[in-house]
DNA sequence: TCTGGGGTCCTAGGACCC
DNA sequence: TCTGGGGTCCTAGGACCC
């Protein structure tokens, strides 16, 4: 397909808690809080609240223990990925069906490019055969390339439409502070502070060279233009290949036994093992993460001497990397990542 | 706010080679 | 022999996103 008119971001409204009601209805109108185990005395943060949850003050990546102290009155549910995943093949089936180029670039979210001159129809469309053949809600932000399609969203949660472009980007977004943008996050902002930025507009206006040298070559005018609303244009239905497979762990009590902690990481290369098997291609590097009490994380990787899907050269790889860490505090967490050849 | 799990991309220094 | 410059790979860490 050419370049689309429009492009639409269409993001499931409180995605996974919204499958988790419509599973339990008796939760609806309540307070959901889903994440970990669905044990709040548990190490485990907040995947998804409702919006009734939301309301006290729980939010994505809160630990359960927080959000048990903001809301106790909220239920809490274990997290059901296959679910979710079973959920989300459907929505974008159901999206593949319009005539649009799908892109998924999550769960909860897709990008659809367009050739329309009408996209608030289009996006009042996707809204309604969503909403009917799923029973989700959804959201739709309609821009005139993948930032500002995305960034609308925003505006439109929940259950809206948004448009934003070059029309009106200045007027929505030139006083807004930087992490406003899609791309910079919280660690950016206050970097840019310092260097007397604190809004869009002043990001745009900013000096090209001060960023360079702030932030590198490419990240530095790269955030210029996000404050100018440069955004990539391009919607494409190919079906995204892994870079890297991994799995990680956080113990609910701190190992420090050398034999725990080996044996996790067994355990880990394993599991890291199956989705190796299952992606079809051999991993030509290791990587073990490491993070130990209270909260500080090392990682240490090795590329193989030849690419494989053996599990023996995985685990024996997985744990001669974890040879180079100092095991000389309690481990919090371990990790252990696949990657594969880039294409 | 004692801080999950699964990903991606960029940067920067050192090794190594010509 | 005290000493250039460029290119590429490897590795660790940082930042961001969902």
């Amino acid at each position: 397909m050419s370049t689309p008119d429009w492009i639409l971001h269409v993001d499931l409204d409180q995605f996974i808690a919204a499958v988790e009601i419509a599973r339990h209805p008796e939760l609806r109108g309540k307070p959901v809080v889903v994440g970990g185990k669905g044990d709040p005395a548990q190490r485990a943060v907040v995947a998804t609240a409702s919006y009734e949850a939301r309301a006290f003050g729980v939010h994505s990546g809160m630990p359960l223990r927080t959000a048990a102290r903001k809301c106790p009155d909220a239920v809490f549910l274990p997290s059901d990925p296959p679910a979710y995943e079973e959920v989300s093949e459907r929505v974008m089936a159901v999206l593949r069906e319009l005539p649009v180029v799908v892109e998924v670039i999550g769960w909860d979210e897709a990008f659809l490019g367009a050739r329309t001159a009408d996209p608030e129809a289009l996006a009042r469309t996707v809204r309604h055969v969503v909403g009917k053949r799923t029973g989700l809600s959804c959201s739709v932000g309609i821009g005139d390339n993948k930032m500002r399609a995305k960034i609308a969203t925003g505006f439109a949660k929940p259950a809206g439409i948004y448009r934003l472009t070059s029309a009106n980007w200045a007027e929505v977004m030139a006083h807004r502070p930087p992490d406003a943008l899609w791309g910079i996050g919280g660690r950016t902002t206050r970097k840019l502070a310092e260097l007397g930025i604190t809004t869009v507009a002043e990001l745009a206006a900013a000096d090209r060279a001060e960023l360079a040298a702030r932030f590198g070559p490419t990240m530095g005018p790269y955030f210029r233009a996000l404050a100018h609303g440069w955004g990539d244009r391009e919607v494409t239905a190919t079906p995204y290949v892994a870079r890297s497979r991994s799995r990680e762990t956080t113990f609910q009590t701190n190992l420090t036994e050398r034999a725990d902690i080996e044996a996790a990481v067994r355990e880990l290369a394993g599991r890291v093992t199956e989705d190796v098997l299952a992606e079809g291609r051999p991993a030509v590097r290791v990587a073990v993460k490491v993070r130990f009490a209270p909260f500080f994380t090392q990682t240490r990787s090795a590329t193989l001497e030849t690419p494989t899907t053996d599990v023996v050269v995985l685990e024996r790889a997985a744990l001669s990397v974890l040879d180079r860490f100092e095991l000389d505090r309690p481990v919090r967490l371990l990790g252990v990542r696949a990657e594969f050849e880039r294409a």
